[in-house]
Formats: structure tokens, C-alpha cells, sequence
DNA sequence: TATGAATGAGGATTCATTCAT
DNA sequence: AATGAATGAATCCTCATTCAT
């Protein structure tokens, strides 16, 4: 798929990828039809097909968009900032993101919990290498002592499972929370764990 | 449907459990067919349907047993045990069972990821409660000075997206650790962090 | 299929023909199906196989037992009564198996309506003569100058549609007529119509 | 579903229509399929609910259609015309439909036999209205004495049920009268039978 | 005589995709 | 660039019938 040229094309791309999203999303790849991609987008479906070749092409759009902004804020982690607080501020940037675009968190955990299948490739490359590199960063900050000792990879998954839950798992969250925001009390939660887990004694 | 009441019933009604369990974790409701069920179960399509009456109907089946397992761990919560203890005890069964039953984890996240459309009743209804009863217990403990002040329900949704992400991430988690287990150290990690968390200074 | 001998067969082969009679007149042969004819009988679904080879056989079954009564009052037309009242008994005979007998009314029709792909043969043999040797019996009485000059094949549909109306049109009746009892006022009706046609001057 | 718009979407409309027309009037709706319907219209399966939503749908609308047309002839009766006649015409005109329509008769007459699950509340609605009201007009006609004292629904039931007899048990009549054309002397008859029984003496 | 278990042959409907314009 | 029309390949489910006991 090349890039799109004209303006109707760029606009028509970018309205099916948040159809799509919308759809996908709350669906799965699946258990979602095209026909609905094409009632969210406002256009026809064999006009759909114009614009990507196939519902998978789509998919696949949407998670590479995806990956890109999802693996940004790891990138930001800064090494020579202050450890607790980088840390800290990653998990409340992860928070934020669940927070602002939960339908994100949501198709990428459909595409994890079902196996991968598109995206597997980008984990076990360029996610690996981005996580081992940020692990070397957090284990200098132990060898330096100014954070605790912890694992630096399970801290790095800690991080997104208690950020991605209040998106992955809304419902649940507010059948059990009632109408309270969600995200104004665990943004304190975490800073609370997180604080008291990574501050030295 | 009421219980199965003869051997060969029981032993297929337990099949049929088993294959759905297996497909339908992996590729949710929508995604998966009677086909692929019958296939995995070793039966023709005709006779999954003479057990149960419908593709939903095996689903909800699943989902039913699944609860009842599912909340045993927070029952078992016990107000006049060591509070810490306690609730190291729930996460690390939290985890073992992720370990243990990760189908089930998964059919249980891609069923709250679609918005629970079979569930919601429950979540609303008994779990709710369930997780209120407890957040009881917890705020008394924290009234007594034997755990660090934390929000209750933050807490119990810390532990819940902390041991079932390896489960339900289970793909993304192998890709970036390689071969090693993820179980072992994942449960020195946690101890670790609940550890830091609720233990009073 | 042979005659039932023993007590049992004779109770179940009976069973089932009232089964299958309240079923097969209510939503036709292809309309209808074994299961409900099983539960109607209070039988099981190979049981009824037992008795009848197939679901076929108890359909055409219930035909055959059905053409005896439905032919035997045009049999009963006396030669040597008095034709305007042996005509106007015929009738009236007939609207009462319509009220007693609606069902039966309702699958011979169905038949009909369908091409009567079963009893054609019977049509075009047995009833084709009994009709015929009537209407000689009817024309001798128009020769006589006991009645009035009818075309007895039309006269004796006008009998058969007349009545049978009432059975096979109910609902419509019924939605026209309110809780009235249709059949009351339907035999003065027809007692008039048709002693008006016959009755010479 | 809004009405057709293009030509290819008229034709096809009517095409279906008329095939369905064509099956469902033989097998009723349960006893035909839609492979059957599609290979009457020469359309394939698939296109035939591109047009249509459903199998039901296709009844249904056939039986939409084929009511307007078939209280007609009833609106038709002209209070201010010659009592006789009218009823006359009334009951020529529907044993002309009899004849140039006998798959509408029996479409109408299956629906009916089979409890009207579709059309009742036409049935209790329109048809009632229409009857009650020309049963008013009948009455004025009794009471004026142009016609004999008579049951004015039944009267109507008469109509009816003789000429909508040669249509729906067609193949009784014709295995009874052989080749002979019915309607020609079923006119006849029908014709001396209504003049009897309303002319005032 | 009776029935729990099983199935092959459909049958209605869905849906991604293609065709024609 | 867009869409009305069409379809082949599923997919869920039904049902008469058979099997095994």
C-alpha cells in the first residue's frame, strides 16, 4: 500500500483507519464486518476496497499506525533524567494514553490476546531491542543506586498491565467503580506503587 | 440445560467444554466456528449441538464454569489473617492460576474487551459486591496500621492486571523475555512489589 | 405397513395418528416435524419410527383413515328419500363435521392445495365414481321434477365448499364474526340457500 | 423495505416476486425453499437477499400485495347499483380471479388454513372494517326487500368459499369433471344458484 | 418395545470480494 | 473515484433417519 496522494484520498484513508479503529476495536478483527466499517465511515463498502485491497489491509493499517505511537512513549524514557520521576512519568504518559484513547489499547490486546498473528514479528524485533535497551538504562539506575533493585523487564511489564487495565478492562472497572472516574484515583494509586517500589531506602 | 446425567453425557458434555475452551479462547466467540469446536471436541457438528443448544450456549457454558473459579481466589481472602501475607497469598494464587488456566484468563478478557456483553449482569451484580465486602476487610487492615494506607479497589484491580498479564500477554511477554520462563521470576517480582507496597514503615 | 396386533401397538399406533393429525393439519406435512408429532404423542422420536416407517408413512396414514370418513356421508345419499331434504341432511351432515372435525377438514385441504401428491390416485378413482353414480341419483331427481334443475357436480361442490369453509377458513371467519359461533348461524344460512336452490316451484 | 428504484431493481422485485409466488402458492411457506425461489427467478441465492432480507420477507411481501388485490372487488360493490346484479358481479368477478389467479387464491388459502401468522391482524383490521360495512349496505338492500331476508356475512362467506373453491381445490375438481372446463359451468351454476337465492319472491 | 446417541443432507443467512458501469 | 449488483464460500442450525443397546 503506497501512501495516499490527493486530498480526498488522504481524507478517505484517514476516515476508514478511525472507522476501522472504532469498529475493530469492540469487535475484534473477526467478529467485525466490513459492511460496519463502511456505515462508520460513511462510504460504500466496494469504496472501501478501493482504498485498502482487503478487511485484513485494513487491520494491518491500523496496527502499524498503532505500534508507532504505542512504542513512543518508552522511547521518551530518558537516561539521564531523574530515574524515579522518568519512570514515574511513563507510567502516568501510559495512564494518559489509556485514558485518551482506550479504543488503542483495546485493539492492540485483542491482537496480543489472540495470538499475534500481524504483529508478532514487531514484538520479537524492534520491541524486544527497544525493551533490552531501556532495561540497560533501569539496571544502571540500580548499579547507581538510585533506584531499588527490582527486575528491570517485569517492571517494564508491571508498568503497562496497571496502565492498560483501566482501558482493556472499563467495563469491568466501572461495573465495580459505579459512575467515579476511573483514571483521577489510579493515577494516585500508581504514583503511590510505583514510588514505593522504586525509591531507594 | 440441566446437568448432564449419564456417563456418556458427563464425558461429552466435559469434551465439548474442554474444545470450546481451547478455540474460543483463542479465537473469541465471533471469531471461532462450531467447525473448529467439534473438530477439537472429536465430534460431528450435529452432535455438539444435541448437547448444547446453540454456539452461544457453549460459550455461556464456559463462561459460567469460568466465574465461579475465577472469584474463589478473592473469597478465600481471609479478614483475620496477616493482612500482608493475605494479599501476597491472592496475588500469587492470581498468578498461579494465570499460569495454570491462561485459556481461561484469555476467554475472560476477550469476553470484558468486547464490553461483557454475556457478563455484565455478574460483574455489576455479585463481583461488585464481592470486591466491596473485601475493600472492607482491607480498609479495616489499613485502620489498624498492618498495611500502608492504598486504595482498596485499586489494589485488587493492581493485582488482577499484574497476574493475569502474563497470561493474556502471554505472546508479547515470550517475545521479548525468549525461552525463559516468565512465571518464576514474574512471582519474585510481585512479591517484591506488594511487599514494598503494604508493608507499614 | 400391517395391521397392529397386540394391545400396546393398537394404543400407540393411535397415539400417534392423533398426534400427527393435531400436528400435520396444523402447519402441513413439510411444515411439521417428527419432534412435535413425538411430543404431541408424549412418544419418543425413534419410537414413532417403530410403529410407522417414516414420517411419510403416518402422513399418508392419517390420509386414509381420513378419506373413509370424509367420503362416507355423500355414501349415505339416499336414492329413495326425499331429495330436497336428503340433500339438505347431506349438507347440513357435512357442516357438522366441520365443527366436530376441523382438523381432519384442515389436512384434507392442505392436501388438495398442495396437488394432492398423495391421494390424486383416490380422487380420480374412488371419489370421481362415487361423485359420478350420485349425480345420476341427482339427475334422476331433476327429472322427476323433484328438484330444481341444478348441475349436480357443481351442486355437490357448492356442498363441499360451503361447509368445509367453515373449518378451513375459522380464522378468518372467526376475525370477522367476533366470538359469535360461526356454525349456528351458518347452518340457517345454508338450510335456506340451499332449500331456495332446490326447492322446485 | 422502501420501494425499488432503478430498473434492474423493478425487474428483479417483480422477478422474485412472481417466482415466489410461484413456489409458495404450491409448497406453502415452510415447504419451500429458497433454492427453489431462486432457480425460479434465474437468480442465484445470495442475489435473491440482496433484494430481499430474508425468506420471510419475500412471503411477506407477496401477501402485502396480494391483499390489495384481493379486498378489491369488494370495495367494488356499488350500493347505489341493482342489489341482484352487484352481488352477482361480486361473485363473477371473484370466480374470474379463480381463474386468472388461482396461485393468489391458494398463497391466501394456505396462509389462512395455517392460522393467518402473518396477515390476522389484516384479518381483525381492514377485512372486518370492509365487511362490516358492506354487510350495512346488504341489509339496506333487505330491508328495502330488493333482495330475499338473508345473513349478510354469511352471504359474503358464500361468495367466497364457492368461488374460491374452483381455484384452491383445483385438482379435486378437475380429477372429478376430467378435462371439461370448470369455470365455464361453475359460472353457470353460480350465476342460477345467487339469482335464486336473492331474487324476492 | 423403547430410547439415548449420532449423523448426513440440507437450509437460511452472512460476508468478503468481484464485476460492471 | 464511486457504487449498485452479484456471488462463492462459509457458518449456524434443523431434521428425518439410523445406530447401539
Amino acid at each position: 500500500m503506497t501512501k495516499p496522494r490527493t486530498r480526498i484520498q488522504q481524507k478517505n484513508h484517514a476516515v476508514i483507519m478511525a472507522a476501522g479503529l472504532e469498529v475493530f476495536s469492540q469487535y475484534g478483527f473477526r467478529g467485525s464486518t466490513l459492511d460496519q466499517v463502511a456505515e462508520a465511515a460513511g462510504l460504500s463498502k466496494p469504496n472501501l476496497l478501493y482504498y485498502f485491497p482487503s478487511k485484513e489491509a485494513i487491520y494491518q493499517g491500523l496496527l502499524v499506525e498503532l505500534l508507532e505511537n504505542w512504542l513512543e512513549p518508552l522511547h521518551q524514557l530518558n537516561p539521564n533524567g531523574n530515574p524515579v520521576e522518568e519512570l514515574l512519568g511513563y507510567a502516568q504518559r501510559k495512564l494518559a494514553m489509556s485514558r485518551d484513547y482506550p479504543r488503542e489499547s483495546r485493539l492492540f490486546a485483542t491482537e496480543i490476546l489472540q495470538g499475534a498473528p500481524e504483529i508478532k514479528p514487531v514484538l520479537e524485533g524492534e520491541l524486544r531491542t527497544l525493551v533490552k535497551e531501556k532495561c540497560k538504562v533501569i539496571e544502571g539506575w540500580i548499579a547507581a543506586g538510585q533506584i531499588r533493585k527490582v527486575d528491570p523487564v517485569h517492571l517494564i511489564f508491571s508498568i503497562w498491565s496497571l496502565t492498560q487495565h483501566y482501558a482493556d478492562f472499563d467495563v469491568q472497572v466501572r461495573a465495580i467503580m459505579g459512575e467515579r472516574d476511573p483514571f483521577a484515583s489510579a493515577a494516585v494509586h500508581l504514583e503511590d506503587l510505583f514510588r514505593q517500589m522504586l525509591t531507594p531506602t
